[in-house]
DNA sequence: TGAAATGTTGGGGCG
DNA sequence: ACGCCCCAACATTTC
């Protein structure tokens, strides 16, 4: 039996009797943001197919769907190369091709005679759609094709609030999905198809595949991916830092993951939005490792904000580019080109919003905390919107996905679901001093005031000439000055908000 | 998953 | 002993 709580057996069975192939024809296993072999309920559905199966990656740059950032690239190319071997090392192996997956899936399906397509389901603007269209197509022309839950625990479409609607609020929303959540993950289902196979059925030929480098995934920008070692895109380097991560981290979670010098965050991240592994995979390790204790529920409820934010994207695809809280179109953004620029090569003069942008484009990471501190600054300090600081993090995070970047952008500005009020403005000077007192995580990104020391290295602006002296610095040459006054960026932030209300 | 302004309280110095 | 002031510490309100 497949796993696939939504799919009855019975409509199986029909799709079964009406397609017109032998059972004993190849299936195609579609990878898309499943990049793994184990707890893969498409993998699971084409080895219970019973024949020969030919995993296949499509590189679809139709304009419906976001294309992935310079980060995001890299990542992926990565990651493909990775289950490319993984594939290898069980008899298998990955066919790589270019074009429109509907009409690629279609030609495979013709030169390998397969009977059945098999993918797991994601809910992204764009994405939806199409797989809608290529699942009509390919059942049109007689084959077999079904898809699984696998990138969430709840299906947008299986929650609703008692009045019908989308939950807007996060905890109400939780409440009712996290029971829902640790069922999915937890369901005799989802273990039976937790361990990778140890070999797949391989077809007597495999089809024609592209050249993974042939696709130039890596940026352009050779230097940049430099710092980006640290990382180890693909299934087992997913399952290791999951590993590490509930053995060491997960106990102190609640209080570390706000400490960017602490290895407090499980930076799963971009493994989970390549689907290396899967959320129900994390959720068992997480519930696993400490059966009590307030670390693993607030862990949990972050995989909670995933579900959430795919939830709402699902439902208003529009969000990418309009305010979830329209109020919010008529806010008086400024266009402020060399300020964006400033912020985005981490000169703003505030250091822990400086660390953040620099870390980001070092190792196409940021910590949260700090992802909170730098967005808020370029929201409400230098009021630019919201959509030039998403189209950065897209641009240059491992870990941006549709649903989780937008949002999280929409959340700090403001305008978001559930979002954070426009008047909570981080001070980046107290938030730098409360979470990361003794400035190591400042000093390792803005080596420049180092010799500071903690007194003064959060504001280099307020530290007396003599200790600016000693420590190397000039304010405005070695380190730039504060761009904005935060008393006064607060004060004209709070005025533009302000503005927005008396509007009619 | 704030910060700043404003309000309240209570201890201690002092006349 | 008492009231007064100061101010830190904490609580509440406002943005």
């Amino acid at each position: 039996m497949w796993r696939a709580p939504l799919d009855g057996a019975t409509k199986k069975r029909e799709h079964s009797l009406s397609a017109s192939v032998s059972p004993k024809s190849p299936s195609i296993v579609w990878f898309r943001r499943d990049l793994r072999l184990a707890d893969n309920p498409a993998l699971q559905a084409a080895l219970h197919w019973g024949a020969a199966v030919i995993p296949v990656f499509i590189l679809d740059e139709a304009r419906e769907m976001r294309a992935p950032g310079g980060a995001a690239r890299w990542w992926l190319e990565q990651s493909l190369s990775a289950l490319s071997a993984d594939l290898a090392a069980r008899g298998s192996r990955l066919v790589l091709r270019r074009g429109e997956a509907r009409q690629v899936l279609g030609e495979l399906a013709r030169e390998t005679g397969a009977g059945a397509v098999f993918w797991n389901r994601l809910y992204d603007p764009g994405v939806v759609e199409r797989d809608k269209a290529v699942k009509a197509a390919l059942r049109s022309a007689g084959l077999m094709a079904e898809s699984f839950k696998s990138y969430l625990l709840v299906e947008p479409w299986e929650l609703r609030t008692k009045t019908g609607g989308i939950y807007s609020v996060f905890t109400p929303f939780w409440r009712a999905a996290r029971p829902l959540a640790a069922v999915a993950a937890g369901s005799v289902e989802a273990q039976a198809g937790v361990r990778a196979p140890s070999t797949l059925p391989a077809p007597a030929t495999f089809p024609r595949s592209d050249i993974l480098s042939d696709w130039r995934l890596h940026p352009k920008i050779a230097t940049w991916t430099s710092g980006f070692q640290d990382w180890r895109p693909g299934e087992a380097g997913a399952l290791k830092r999951l590993d590490a991560f509930s053995q060491t981290a997960l106990g102190a979670y609640k209080d570390d993951r706000d400490h960017p010098n602490r290895p407090g965050t499980s930076r799963l991240s971009p493994h989970l939005h390549w689907g290396e592994i899967s959320p129900a995979t994390v959720w068992r390790a997480a519930e696993r490792a400490h059966a009590a204790g307030d670390g693993v529920d607030t862990f949990l409820s972050e995989l909670g904000w995933r579900e959430f934010n795919h939830h709402l994207l699902f439902h208003r695809p529009d969000l990418p580019t309009s305010n979830f809280r329209s109020q919010f179109d008529a806010f008086p953004w400024r266009s402020a080109p060399d300020d964006l620029e400033r912020w985005r090569r981490g000169m703003t003069g505030y250091p822990l919003v400086d660390a953040g942008m620099r870390e980001l484009w070092s190792t196409g990471f940021m910590h949260n905390r700090v992802r909170m501190v730098a967005a808020s600054f370029l929201i409400k300090h230098l009021l630019i919107d919201w959509r030039h600081g998403e189209a950065w993090f897209w641009d240059t995070l491992l870990d941006a996905s549709p649903a989780s970047n937008v949002l999280n952008w929409q959340w700090v500005a403001g305008s978001g679901a559930d979002a954070a009020p426009f008047f909570r403005i981080f001070n980046p000077v107290a938030q730098g001093e409360r979470f990361d007192p003794d400035g190591r995580y400042i000093t390792r990104w803005v080596p420049e005031i180092s010799r500071l020391g903690s007194a003064f290295v959060h504001a280099p602006q307020a530290a007396p000439a003599a200790a600016l002296a000693a420590a190397g610095v000039r304010l405005g040459e070695t380190y730039p000055r504060p761009m904005v006054d935060h008393d006064a960026a607060r004060q004209r932030a709070l005025a533009a908000f302000r503005s927005l209300r008396s509007d009619p």
